[in-house]
DNA sequence: GCCGTTTTCGGCCCGACTGTTTTCAGTCG
């Protein structure tokens, strides 16, 4: 079984703890974070990787210390610096630092005083009030330290797009109404549009004399009031959420912006080019010695290091710097690009609204075209369709059809892939409609060939079109299962096939890594609702999201092709 | 330990807030 990139990023990431709490150079230890970063964001494995004999010194924050160490890992599961670190520091020490408050130097401070090494032990810690006898500890960091003692669970939790923006909107409308308050912005990695959001960071402009601060902290969701100060004070809600709110002169709102939005991968090399040009760049602007140069705008801060505007949804450093330098920027997808929607259930199976009800809602939406792909028999929880019962729905669409105006119905189906890659309904029926969208519903833990296989020989049939969902997780819930992607995608090309990126907001499937992949492979992507009512063709815009932040553009789109052009991708 | 449009040594992002201090270290984002 190979490694994992996020195992071998965590231990890069124990790694960096304890020498940290150890003392070693503090940008050596920033090295094992910075690659602990690059190795588990990236899109295929190490495994693979040098499968490949790629050069894993090509990859960010990988030197030729840390490609061998890679190897190691992947060839024997071992990091012999780790082993030899943890034989005289307590691995758990890093467990330690997960908690807010305690960082390397604490964590050390309490393990020489009290001989702390695991987060039950200062739990006894706590409760027999030794803490606060410690030096440079007092009763009040005993005191949060309890707290936050009694809400660790060790997982950091992300939460989805969706439940963020559900959080944020009351209190955006809370704060709208401050006396005083100019500008607002939720910035941070829901600005991004990531899938998920970790905590939500609000930037304000107000007039002088605004309280914003005190009425912020007033907010009657507040659990706990983290800090408070004249410029920054930090939260967390009942829920759970974490919120930053920061004030900043108006003068300063799009160096703020830009700051506060990030990735920080993306400032830190955004600031580094400013640093070359002889420039400062902070959350109050760009500096040239003591004069601000710019910041009112974010275009004028990309502008001082000489960049066109880079959306919010490219800041990862990913390649957006270079692509900027070289005007090579896609022009990313819109909402509005999209002319209709290839997932769609009614009633018939798993929808709550009829057939009729979905093409008026789809219509009224302006949507040129609407597939409906209902569940095929194998899903037998969403009453899927039997041959017969499909063939009865392909004559409801054709009359439906001839009473619709300005809006063609696509007869099509969401079939299930068999276990062994045969699909659910005979060639017979699959022949009658416009296109086939088939998807993996069950027998999720095949062995990464085998899902691989499964998936190919399905796309193998001349009536399958889109493989739906293709990695079949649940964000938070249901990790994707094991297949190769690029081998699928691949096969996709071959076979003159496209994949779905599903636009439900607990699914996001294709990841933006995963349309980046197939951008690059030139496989075209359906940006898909699989909307399970009227309300869920609302689903688009997480989709574009997502596709965005996969630097797609409308011509990596196929449902932004007019009906004729669309039904011609769709001749195999 | 990584990195290079003054390159193989000498840098490495930087400001805000807290608590425990008597001027600042630690932590965080």
């Amino acid at each position: 079984m190979p490694i994992h990139n996020r195992e071998i990023a965590d231990r890069f990431e124990r790694l960096a703890d304890l020498l940290e709490i150890e003392g070693a150079n503090p940008f050596r230890v920033r090295a094992y974070r910075n690659a602990a970063r690059t190795v588990r964001g990236y899109p295929r494995s190490m495994a693979d990787l040098l499968d490949d004999s790629a050069d894993l010194t090509e990859l960010p924050d990988i030197g030729k210390d840390l490609a061998e160490k890679i190897a190691t890992l992947v060839d024997s599961g071992k990091l012999p610096l780790l082993d030899e670190i943890e034989q005289r520091t307590p691995a758990a020490l890093s467990e330690l630092m997960k908690i807010e408050g305690l960082g390397a130097k604490r964590v050390k401070v309490l393990h020489d005083a009290l001989d702390i090494d695991s987060i039950d032990d200062l739990k006894k810690a706590v409760a027999s009030g030794e803490i606060r006898d410690i030096e440079g500890f007092g009763e009040k960091s005993e005191e949060k330290i309890k707290q936050r003692l009694e809400r660790f669970s060790g997982e950091e939790q992300r939460t989805k797009l969706i439940e963020a923006e559900e959080i944020a909107a009351p209190l955006l409308d809370y704060l709208k109404q401050a006396d005083g308050l100019k500008d607002i912005l939720v910035a941070g990695s829901y600005r991004r549009r990531k899938e998920t959001v970790g905590d939500l960071d609000i930037l304000i402009t107000a007039r002088k004399d605004a309280n914003i601060m005190d009425y912020f902290v007033d907010y009657e969701d507040i659990e706990e009031i983290v800090s408070k100060g004249e410029t920054r004070s930090t939260v967390h809600l009942r829920c759970g959420m974490q919120v930053d709110l920061r004030v900043v002169p108006q003068v300063s709102f799009g160096a703020a912006q830009h700051y506060f939005t990030g990735s920080k991968d993306h400032n830190i090399a955004v600031r580094k080019l400013g640093i070359k040009k002889g420039y400062k760049i902070n959350e109050y602007g760009v500096f040239k010695g003591d004069k601000r140069i710019a910041g009112k705008t974010e275009k004028s801060v990309y502008a001082s290091v000489d960049l066109p505007y880079i959306p919010p949804e490219l800041r990862e450093n990913h390649g957006e710097l270079d692509a900027a330098r070289k005007g090579t920027l896609p022009n990313l997808v819109t909402l509005e690009d999209l002319r209709g929607n290839l997932h769609t259930h009614t009633d018939a199976t798993d929808g709550h609204d009829t057939l009729k009800a979905m093409a008026e809602a789809a219509a009224e939406r302006g949507f040129e075209y609407l597939a409906i792909t209902d569940h095929s028999r194998h899903l037998t929880v969403a009453h899927g369709l039997d041959q017969k019962r499909l063939q009865q729905q392909i004559k409801a669409i054709d009359k439906l059809n001839d009473t619709l105006d300005g809006i063609r119905l696509l007869k099509s189906i969401e079939l299930d892939i068999l276990e062994d890659g045969k699909l659910d309904l005979p060639d017979s029926v699959l022949g009658e409609l416009d296109f086939v969208l088939c998807a993996v519903h069950y027998k999720f833990n095949l062995s990464r060939q085998k899902q691989t296989e499964r998936i190919l020989r399905a796309m193998d049939n001349r009536y399958v079109n889109i493989l739906a969902h293709p990695c079949g997780r649940l964000i938070n819930e249901r990790e994707a299962y094991d297949i190769d992607l690029e081998k699928v995608l691949e096969g996709a090309t071959e076979r003159g096939c496209f994949i779905e990126l599903n636009a439900q907001p607990d699914r996001l499937d294709l990841t933006d890594e995963g349309c980046r992949m197939a951008k690059a492979m030139g496989v075209k992507i359906s940006i898909a609702a699989d909307a399970h009512s009227k309300s869920g063709f609302d689903n688009l815009r997480f989709g574009i999201d997502q596709a965005r932040r996969g630097w797609l553009e409308a011509a990596d789109v196929i449902n932004t092709r007019p009906l004729k052009a669309l039904l011609k991708l769709f001749e195999r």
